[in-house]
DNA sequence: CATGAATGAGCATTCATTCAT
DNA sequence: CATGAATGAATGCTCATTCAT
């Protein structure tokens, strides 16, 4: 396992296009989204450099214009997944007059949409995490700790208003919600006969009920 | 295109000591064991063959004395978990006087508790499934068919003796279950402040109670 | 088996700067000149793709820029020679005023003196026809099918004209003719006392005498 | 290329069951024969020692009982066919009352007809002399050209005396003769429509053709 | 920006050979 | 004699990365 002391290309955080908003697609965004392709594809550790740039239409050596390694390619998809991911906790945050349990929901039904969305980025995000090094790898689940203190504390809250069964650790019931939320990733086949809509439906409901107190 | 004709290194299927029975351990299990430990660690692609060889404490080409392929050593700890956990399906299915619910939480049970004490073996099977080629994929994702069958069969039977929410569709249903059974292995530690009963404990409630009918 | 799933290097076939035609030399032609000095030396098996990058004056690895696989050289070198051939084969049918048996002269000494100007590509071509594989043999065997029939074809023809003795069997005598000129690359030695010329009228005359009509 | 200083597993020559001579088949000739069949097939560096092993049944290690380097299975081969090869020379030579032309004859027939029975054989012999290291090559290489001297000497005979056109080199003449018989082993396919008896006439007459006088 | 030749380290796999049992 | 596990060197091939043009 090689060691790599992040000295980025450019000092500046990279700005990705995200989302919705419309900008003039810069070709650093077209870079991205043809790694996110290919690596959701056969996963990182399977994908060649080459492979990347063929889906770009150059050549292997004018890609190393845009990137400084391989990994580089995979910092900027986790960066990505990373702001999406942070707005929706904000969005569910900024929500107002909601009981924990209808936040839970709203967040579970959102994330849920965001994975059956962005189903490549989101295969990546999960499967090829270890794929990161040093201290990329270290922040990542860092903040990724930061999701789960989100939601543990919203069960917690939910727990000690009668909302949820207290008999369940909030961790363990976080983990187990986030199972529901990600694993998606796995088994969701887009034109397979499920709506994002109804499986976000269903996910939002068999995780609200699992951690749902059972008066 | 020459690639493998035949003199397959042994006409008979390998029988691996599996589980809890005792023998004298042979050396295929040992490689077998050696696999698990490196695959685990740094998934499957990234792992090489002499990572393998190393734990095993031989050189790379000796190794090929007991495999014939990188992928061999891949489809063994398949087969190994497929025995595994084609028994607890059994053993489930064995089970008597149990109404669906119930026996849906007898396998999450079983199942997480399997997943938590090999949690190496697990990590592979559910990581590192699209690293295996042509029959070999198509046939654990045959397998993999069976056991969701099973878990449907299982929700619908529910449902329809009242026990379950009748909103949400089985088969969407079962996919949320096996969330809650498969990401165990990638959020729990042993020894880490949580048992494997308690975890197998709460993944039972949580997924019992996100089909149960609430009301 | 996923073995060379396209994304060819070139789709184009590769025009090989063949013969007397003096162009820019390019990489391409280099690349299989070094395959060929280093193939006649030892023998395509036993020959390794590190030999030809010595050759060359560069490494193992970058040798793959130009080719795809170790087979691709002797392929080339195969083609090379096929163009060479079959153009002496056009020239011979293109004179004029020729009756067969002065056909089978111009022939023999054409190709005969091919083979000593060319000994180490036509050492490859005779020597290692079956370390083609698959459908790339298959072809070669067909071409020199023509070629056997071009000679079979010449000497039914002096046959029925009293050209050539009719007791012997066309097939037999050609093969006899084809060992005569082919041979000449496990004996001819360069300075070593025969000029190519000598050499090659001294075939030329014993092929002709051999299916001569003797009285 | 490897330099072998050939230490002999046995001092003593070995002695092996050649031609017609009916005695109880050594093990020895059993490894020999399974070498000829194997090295016959895909040519001595391509084949492996495995290969042969599998020929006789037995393990790769066990072979080593009988060899000392799989070179020597080579070796041995090259012995028995010069032991027969020495054979039919001898005979020829004590053939009485013959002209030389007679002679040529006798031996071109003589050395087709072995060459077509002993197909196997013959292609290693030709076709992998240069897998022999060291010493063990110069000694094939003396005796080979012992063997052209035989020829040579016959067609300078002939020569003098008439019977054959002087205006070729005995040389160049001996070496188009043992094209004519060598080079059977690459076109010559058993029950292909052509009997043993019939090409070495054909041969046989070629042969002397080639040579004739013009007169 | 882009090209494409070159690097160099690494990888899966093969194989002749050895040797304790 | 035979086995089969082990060796160790080599081989074909891949790929991230560099750089002169």
């Amino acid at each position: 396992v090689p060691t790599r002391t992040g000295r980025g290309k450019d000092a500046t955080a990279r700005k990705f296009t995200t989302g919705d908003r419309r900008q003039p697609r810069s070709r650093d965004d077209e870079v991205v989204e043809a790694a996110i392709k290919v690596f959701s594809r056969s996963g990182y550790a399977a994908a060649t450099v080459q492979d990347v740039a063929n889906e770009l239409g150059i050549l292997k050596g004018s890609l190393y214009h845009y990137i400084e390694t391989k990994e580089d390619l995979l910092v900027w998809i986790f960066e990505q997944v990373h702001a999406d991911v942070d707005e929706i906790i904000q969005e569910v945050s900024a929500t107002e007059d909601l009981d924990p349990t209808e936040r839970i929901a709203l967040y579970v039904r959102k994330q849920v949409l965001y994975n059956l969305t962005h189903l490549d980025r989101i295969s990546i995000y999960h499967h090829d995490l270890d794929a990161l090094t040093g201290e990329r790898h270290k922040q990542v689940v860092a903040l990724r700790r930061q999701h789960h203190r989100f939601l543990t504390d919203l069960i917690r809250d939910a727990q000690s208003k009668g909302l949820a069964d207290s008999s369940g650790d909030p961790h363990l019931l976080a983990n187990c919600v986030f199972a529901t939320i990600i694993w998606t990733y796995r088994w969701y086949r887009p034109g397979g006969g499920f709506g994002r809509e109804a499986v976000a439906d269903t996910c939002a409901a068999f995780a609200l009920n699992g951690i749902a107190s059972t008066r």
